[in-house]
DNA sequence: TTTT
DNA sequence: TTTT
C-alpha cells in the first residue's frame, strides 16, 4: 500500500499574481498559474510550434507568504512537489481539477525585489536579498 | 520562448490493464491508471491515513506495446514523463483532463513474465527476460 | 548566493549491509554501497553490455537507524538526496570522495522483514509492516 | 541486473568556460565545472553559512558544441544526467573521479548571446536566439 | 484567463 | 582552480 513516489519538477513563469487565501486558525494557501513551454518542429510544415502547458500551483503557509511577498507575474521559478487531483461535483456530475502541491521552490528571477532590475543575480549584490531557495521545514527561520 | 521544465517522476502500481488504441498509419497509444499512495498521521485522531492518487498514464508506439506485453494490473513501475492537460467541451462547457505522458519507464515487478514468480529480480535469472528499463529512443532495438 | 539545485534520484540494490557509526551526543550515520546498472548494445560487437555504477550512500540519525533495521544486501531502494564531494589529503596530495547524502528513501523490497518472502508488496499484507516511505522530518513518528 | 535509475538534476553556475576535446572520427566532448550552493544557519553561531559544491559536467557531440557556443563563465543552467565515477591509477594506487554525464540541458541565462544584456528572457525578443532547451536526440535539428 |  |  506504499513504496510509491509522486514527484513533480517544474521550471516555468508565473502567468498571474499569487492569490492568497487565509483560513481561520492561521493557515494560509497561495495559488498561481505556472506556464511551461514545449517547442518542436512540425513534421508536416517544418515550422516551429510552441505548446503552452498551464499548471495550477498550490503553496501553503510560510512558503505561500514568501511567494506572495517576492513573486510577481512573469517571474521564473523552480518548483518541486506532487500531483493532486481533486474531485468535485457540478449538477451531480463528477469533475476533476489537478493541482501541483509545491513544497520546495527556488526563485530564478524576482522582479518584486525593489533594488533589482532584471535578474536574481543582480539582486544578490545589494542589501535587499530575497530568499532564492525555500526549504521544506515550515518552522525554519526565513532563509535570509 | 522556452527555458522551462515539465517533469514527472512516479513509482506506483497499475490499477488496471493497459488499454491499447491503434491509429491508421501504424501509431499506437496505450493508457492505464497508476496509483500512488500518501500516508500521514492525522493530527486529530492520531491514526494513519492513506490517500490514493490516481494518474492517467499515456504511452506511445513501441513503449506502449512493451507495456501491453509485460505489464498487468498490480505491477509496480517507475515512470518519467510530463504533465499534459487536455481541454474539451461537454454541452458547451470546458472540461479538463490531466494526463502523464510517459517517455521513460522501468519495470519494478512484472507478473506477466511466465517464468517469473514474484519479482523482476527473479525474472532476470531465466531465459524469458522482460525489459526492465525502456529508453526514450523509439528506433532502438528492444532492450533484451 | 543561491538559486541552485543539487538533486539525485537513484533506484538500485544494496551491495552490502548498512554500516553504522555512532557519534557522542546521539547522532549517527549509516553508509552502504548502492549499485545501478546501465545496459546498452555495443556498436562494434552488437552484444549487450552492462556497466555497474556504485554509489556511496550516506544516511543520518533516524533514517540511518531505519535503514539498518530493515535493509540488507540485495534489497532494492529508491533514494533521493544530494551529491557531496569531500576533499582530503594523502601524503600531501588532494583526494576526492563523492557521496550521495540521502534525505528521502522508499523501500522497494525488504528481505529483513521476517514475515516477508520476496517482495514489499507481500509484506504489506501481514502484521509486520516495515516502513516503505521515509519522510524528511526527523521528528516524525515512525511511518508504521 | 536492471530496473535501476541513476538520475541527477542540477541548477547551478558555470565556474569556468566549456573546454572542448575533439576525437578522431568526429566525436567531441565538452567539460565545465558547475557550482551549486547550500546555505544553512549554523546551530552554534547562528550565522548563515554557504557551502559550494563543484560538479564536473561532461557533455558530448552536438550538445557539447551548443554549450561551447552559447555558455560562458557565470551562466546559469539546468542539467539532467547521470553520475559516473571513473577509476584510474596513479603510482599503482586506485583513484576515483566522479563526473555528471549530462544529456539534457536548459539555459537559464546566456551571456554569450551578443544582443543580450542580462537575462535569457531578453534574448528571446531579438533575432539572435540561443537555444534554451536542448533535447536528447542528437540527430534533431538545432532548436532554433 | 495568463508567462517568456 | 572556479559561479552567483
Amino acid at each position: 500500500m506504499a513504496g510509491t513516489i509522486n514527484k513533480v519538477i517544474l521550471i516555468g513563469h508565473l502567468g498571474d499574481e499569487v492569490k492568497m487565501h487565509y483560513f481561520e486558525g492561521g493557515n494560509s494557501i497561495g495559488r498561481f498559474p505556472l506556464a511551461t513551454n514545449e517547442t518542436y518542429t512540425s513534421r508536416q510544415t517544418g515550422e516551429r510550434i510552441t505548446n503552452v502547458e498551464w499548471h495550477n500551483i498550490v503553496v501553503r503557509n510560510k512558503l505561500a507568504e514568501i511567494c506572495e511577498k517576492y513573486l510577481t507575474k512573469g517571474d521564473r521559478v523552480y518548483c518541486e512537489g506532487r500531483i493532486k487531483t481533486r474531485q468535485y461535483e457540478v449538477d451531480g456530475q463528477k469533475r476533476y481539477a489537478t493541482e501541483i502541491q509545491v513544497q520546495d521552490m527556488t526563485f530564478l528571477s524576482t522582479k518584486k525585489d525593489p533594488n533589482n532590475t532584471s535578474s536574481s543575480e543582480a539582486a544578490t549584490q545589494n542589501n535587499s536579498i530575497p530568499p532564492t531557495s525555500i526549504a521544506k521545514e515550515e518552522d525554519d527561520d526565513l532563509p535570509f
